[in-house]
DNA sequence: GTCACTTCCTTCGATTTCGAAGATAAGCCG
DNA sequence: CGGCTTATCTTCGAAATCGAAGGAAGTGAC
């Protein structure tokens, strides 16, 4: 059961300030919409009419009358959200305040071609709809994170790598097809931005770096996801300063992510004589104290600071997040703050906060949900 | 005569477009704003009432009736802006639209501390008031660009370099005291890029860069003024690639400041024994062709443009501009782009255009004008 | 307990905004 | 020159929004 949200006008901004956990009673509405409280409470109660919000119990007082708190009906519908990885697929449903209902992983080879993946992944929607929803509930919303560059208006892969035959795949419109209802496909590390941004109420700039196998970035910007031109947040084709000198598969020398990502790593460690198959391997043997991974993931700390000492300078965010696989290792986010901190201008690291990622694994499909909600509630008047 | 402008609700957002030259006609307004057609007539009407708007012959025809061409009333008021340097100062009056009624440069030792500073532009205004402005056209908003870092919430100068006494001033306040106006206070390569921003309409993000004694960098995202936590867009203190090693006045090492800025360049020059004494003097000297020059200048740009790739690729902006004193010497664009365009990703510079700024030497009062006007038309209901 | 005060929410008349329809003023074209 | 098309602008009733006033439900001081 497929349905658009039945909302119009000033209606969209109050579910969201609802369903993001902005507000909670009508009077936190009035003053963070900006709307008079009488227009509020007509809104509120069309949309408790409409079955998407309900009233539970009371709040705490704040010195006067005790607020009525407003919740999203459980039956306002649900949202389906993936994060597509090399040879995987996190996905699971969201209820519409971005709360999981169901996540799970399955196997999912990306270079079988979009045709094919996408279509696993929309089968997987339906088994876990039949299993976990209601059929009174309806989907409100289907989104999916891609691990290469998404253009920003058609929703197409552009030149991805290490994707065969997805190149110009109008993702979005195919996914449309299936469904039809508000699509998202965004770039990986830009969902999971979205998805950190939640964690941090009150910052307004966020760089959310992930670091796994390779190096992703999300920009956050006035409380928004920045795409620019839809290629926004590389940063792991940087070129680092090194004695020695290795090229990228980009093709041009001394790339970040071929000293400092997940990959890289692996490689040098295989070369020492250390078996490892997987980035949570280097996190164990982090873990272990085994020197050589140590002192590896030290260095490549390092190096990351030594790139984001640019980028804090230049864009003075109030938090530097980092997530990903091994952000797990303790060093790394130790040594990529000692980088930052000795080398950036003071005024640009005096309020700078630079934390490990507070969102989880499930960071992506988080913010997919999010991005999603806003795309379901735009102005459908 | 200072006079707060009388506007309410929508009629800033409708005073706002045609002020900026983004709309000339109610259809325009209507189309722009989202309002109803009905709506801006109404609000158009008050508008004209109150002197602010004036309706001057009609536009040119798109296929049906013309137009009929709304303008700013030339007696709605004026801007006094100024751009402090550090051994002068430019100042000039604007119009609400932005455009420029009267431009001049004065002597004035930014060493003399703020108090003695501000009250020479003030009196400065004062003057330029009397000789271009009759008495019955109000003054709408005075505002300041300074040469260091200024905190956006309190309006503050801090930590700036080569401004003694001014640490900690609270600039808006004092000419607030003096002035009971919307009053802005802004970095100067901030204003410079604001003012920048209105000569690329239809791009939403830019990076504006200054090069001349020093090196500055104004941010546009979303066609908006990026200032994070107030000291964002500082590019001088990265660290470049080099063989040798030279310690910044910032204590760090290998600065790009020390290598590719005007004082830089001129502190080489003269060591190789030409002489010169202003920035200006450099691009003579590579118009002249003398082989020192263009290669100092050339090296420069590669420079700069090292530094650029970093955060092209991370911000993805949709327009490079290069402004300052040096960015009249035509290798040292050159220079930039070829930097650019080898190292960084296709996608982010398959749309990038990089190119020499467009608003002149004036460009930071003009932006002053922008932001001003901003201020000026906040919600005042 | 009671009284003053705060906060939350609703009621209701005044105001603003909207949108459809019509009036106005062009250009285009035979 | 007289329809036809297109675009601009205004009129007017309907709908949304506002703001002031007041009722409801709490806290804290005495």
């Amino acid at each position: 059961m497929n349905q658009r949200l039945p909302v119009q006008g000033a209606q969209g901004d109050l579910l969201r300030l609802v369903a993001t956990g902005k507000a909670e009673s009508r009077a936190e509405l009035a003053r963070l919409s900006g709307l008079a409280a009488s227009s509020v409470s007509l809104r509120v109660e069309e949309l408790i009419d409409a079955g998407l919000l309900a009233e539970e119990g009371s709040g705490t007082s704040r010195g006067g009358r005790r607020p009525r708190r407003l919740r999203l009906s459980p039956g306002a519908g649900v949202l389906a959200v993936a994060d597509l990885g090399a040879h995987h697929v996190r996905l699971g449903l969201l209820d519409l305040s971005g709360a999981p209902l169901v996540i799970e992983e399955r196997g999912c080879e990306i270079a079988d071609g979009p045709q094919a993946t996408l279509d696993r992944i929309a089968d997987a929607f339906d088994e876990l709809l039949a299993a976990h929803v209601p059929p009174s509930v309806p989907l409100r919303g289907v989104g999916t994170g891609i691990p290469g560059p998404v253009d920003p208006a058609g929703q197409r892969v552009v030149t991805p790598s290490r994707m065969p035959g997805w190149n110009g795949f109008p993702v979005a419109d195919h996914l449309a097809a299936r469904y039809d209802l508000p699509v998202l496909v965004e770039n990986d590390a830009n969902l999971m931005a979205a998805g950190e941004a939640r964690w941090w109420p009150g910052s307004e700039n966020l760089m959310v770096v992930k670091a796994g196998t390779g190096i992703g970035c999300g920009v956050i910007v006035n409380g928004r996801l920045h795409r620019g031109r839809g290629a926004a947040g590389d940063i792991s084709h940087v070129r680092v300063r090194s004695d020695s000198s290795i090229v990228c598969a980009c093709g041009h020398p001394d790339c970040l992510e071929a000293y400092a990502s997940g990959a890289a790593l692996m490689a040098a460690l295989q070369e020492s004589g250390i078996e490892v198959t997987r980035t949570a391997d280097i996190v164990t043997l982090v873990d272990d104290a085994v020197p050589e991974a140590t002192s590896l993931v030290r260095t490549a700390g390092r190096r990351i600071g030594e790139v984001l000492t640019v980028l804090v300078n230049f864009f003075n965010p109030d938090v530097v997040a980092v997530g990903g696989s091994l952000s797990a290792a303790e060093p790394l986010i130790t040594s990529i703050r000692a980088a930052v901190w000795e080398r950036c201008l003071p005024l640009a690291t005096r309020d700078l906060e630079i934390a490990p990622a507070r969102a989880g694994r499930d960071a992506a499909l988080l913010g997919a949900g999010t991005l999603l909600l806003e795309a379901a509630l735009k102005v459908t008047s």
